[in-house]
DNA sequence: AAGACGAAAGTGGTTGA
DNA sequence: TCAACAACTTTCGTCTT
C-alpha cells in the first residue's frame, strides 16, 4: 500500500541522500491480500508461505523466515538475546527509531549505574531530550502526528489508515506545503485522503467534526494536497459506504449485498455520476432494507448517512424508475 | 401519530466567460 | 470577478398506514 503511494509522489530533489537511502531500504512486503483486501495475513514459516487468513489465498511463497535464529526458554533469556526493537512506523515523528535513555539509574541488565557515572548520565539525558525533537520540521511533525493520532482515534480508524495519513503528511512537509496553512488543516486533509485511499471513506463533515477545522478548509486543503503531490484518487464509490452505514443501522449482510448490487446496476446506467456517494448509498440501503423486509425509516437511514430524507427520496425515485425494479415499495 | 411524499425556496460550490 | 447551474438542504403542507 505504501509502495503504491510512493510511486505517485514524485521524487523530491530536496530530500537528503541519507533519508532517501533509509526509505529505499525499507523492506517492501505485501500487507494486504490482493484478492479479498483483508490485512489478516499469516506467515507459515514451516512451509515458507504467506497465507490470507480470510480467504486462504497463498500470497507469497519461498519467503525468508524473519523470526529470530535463536531460541529462548524463559523470559530472562529472551530479554538478553533480543537485539531488535519495535518496527519502524510513520506515525511517530522519528519513525520510532529514537534512542531511549531510562530515567532510572540502571543499565539494560538492571544493574545499578556506579555513582561516579551518574553525572555523565544526567548530561546524556539532557542532550537526548534536546536532540530528539530538534528543529522546526521535527517539532512540526511531532505536533502534527499527535494531532493525527487524536483525530483518527476519535474517528475509530484502523492503523493502516493512520500510517497512510502520516506518509501523506510527511510528503506535504517535505514539499514545503505547510507554510501558510494550519497544521491541523493539513492533518485533516491527509487523513481524508488516506481514508479514501484505504477505501474506508469518511465524509468531509465527519473529519471536520473531530478536527478543529471547518469542512470548507479541509476540502480546500485536500484539493491543494492532491494537486501538489500528484495524488490521484478515484471518486469515492457509494459501495464503500455501504458496510459502515449498514452496521450502524443494524442491517444484515444480505441487505448489504443487495444494496451493493443495486449500486452497481445504477453505476452501469450512469445514475451515480454527479450524485453524492453518501446519498446513493443511503437510497440503495433503504431500498434493499425494504425489499428484504428489514425496513428502516427514511429518517434513520438519512441520519447515519448524513443526508436528508429528501435526498434519499430523490435518489430512490431515480433508482426505482430507471432500474425497472418492478417492485412496489 | 408516525412516516412518506412532494413542492418551493434557500445554500454552498463549481464552471465558464 | 460574476452569473449560471446542478446538487443538496430546509421547511412545510398533505397523504397514507
Amino acid at each position: 500500500m505504501n509502495e503504491e503511494l510512493k510511486t505517485e509522489i514524485p521524487d523530491e530533489p530536496r530530500v537528503s541522500r541519507r533519508r532517501r537511502q533509509q526509505e529505499d531500504n525499507t523492506p517492501k512486503r505485501t500487507t494486504v491480500c490482493p484478492d479479498c483486501g483483508s490485512t489478516d495475513l499469516i506467515g507459515d514459516y514451516e512451509r515458507a508461505e504467506v497465507v490470507c487468513a480470510n480467504c486462504g489465498l497463498v500470497i507469497d511463497e519461498n519467503i525468508v523466515d524473519m523470526g529470530p535464529e535463536w531460541r529462548a526458554f524463559d523470559h530472562e533469556q529472551r530479554d538478553k538475546r533480543t537485539r531488535v526493537g519495535a518496527p519502524i512506523t510513520y506515525t511517530i515523528h522519528d519513525k520510532g527509531l529514537s534512542t531511549m535513555i531510562d530515567w532510572r539509574n540502571k543499565d539494560i541488565y538492571g544493574r545499578d549505574i556506579p555513582a561516579r557515572n551518574r553525572a555523565q548520565w544526567y548530561r546524556l539525558r539532557k542532550w537526548q531530550r534536546k536532540i530528539r525533537i530538534s528543529g522546526a520540521t521535527e517539532r512540526n511533525l511531532a505536533f502534527a502526528l499527535s494531532e493525527l493520532d487524536r483525530d483518527s482515534s476519535r474517528l475509530g480508524l484502523p492503523r493502516s489508515v493512520r500510517e497512510s495519513a502520516s506518509v501523506v503528511y510527511r510528503s506535504a512537509v517535505e514539499n514545503k506545503l505547510i507554510r501558510g496553512r494550519s497544521i491541523e488543516g493539513v492533518v485533516a486533509a491527509s487523513l481524508y485522503a488516506a481514508c479514501r485511499r484505504c477505501k474506508v471513506p469518511r465524509t468531509l463533515d465527519e473529519i471536520a467534526e473531530v478536527s478543529r477545522v471547518t469542512k470548507k478548509e479541509v476540502g480546500r486543503t485536500y484539493r491543494f494536497l492532491t494537486r501538489e503531490l500528484n495524488i490521484k484518487l478515484p471518486p469515492t464509490s457509494p459501495v464503500d459506504y455501504v458496510p459502515r452505514f449498514a452496521s450502524e443501522l443494524g442491517l444484515s449482510g444480505e441487505v448489504q449485498s443487495k444494496s451493493i448490487e443495486i449500486i452497481e446496476k445504477a453505476m452501469e446506467k450512469g445514475l451515480t455520476s454527479g450524485r453524492g456517494p453518501t446519498g446513493v448509498a443511503a437510497a440503495a440501503l433503504y431500498i434493499a432494507s425494504v425489499l428484504l423486509g428489514e425496513r428502516k425509516t427514511q429518517r434513520d437511514v438519512a441520519e447515519v448517512a448524513g443526508v436528508t430524507e429528501v435526498t434519499i427520496r430523490n435518489r430512490y425515485k431515480e433508482l426505482t424508475e430507471q432500474l425497472e425494479m418492478g417492485v412496489t415499495l
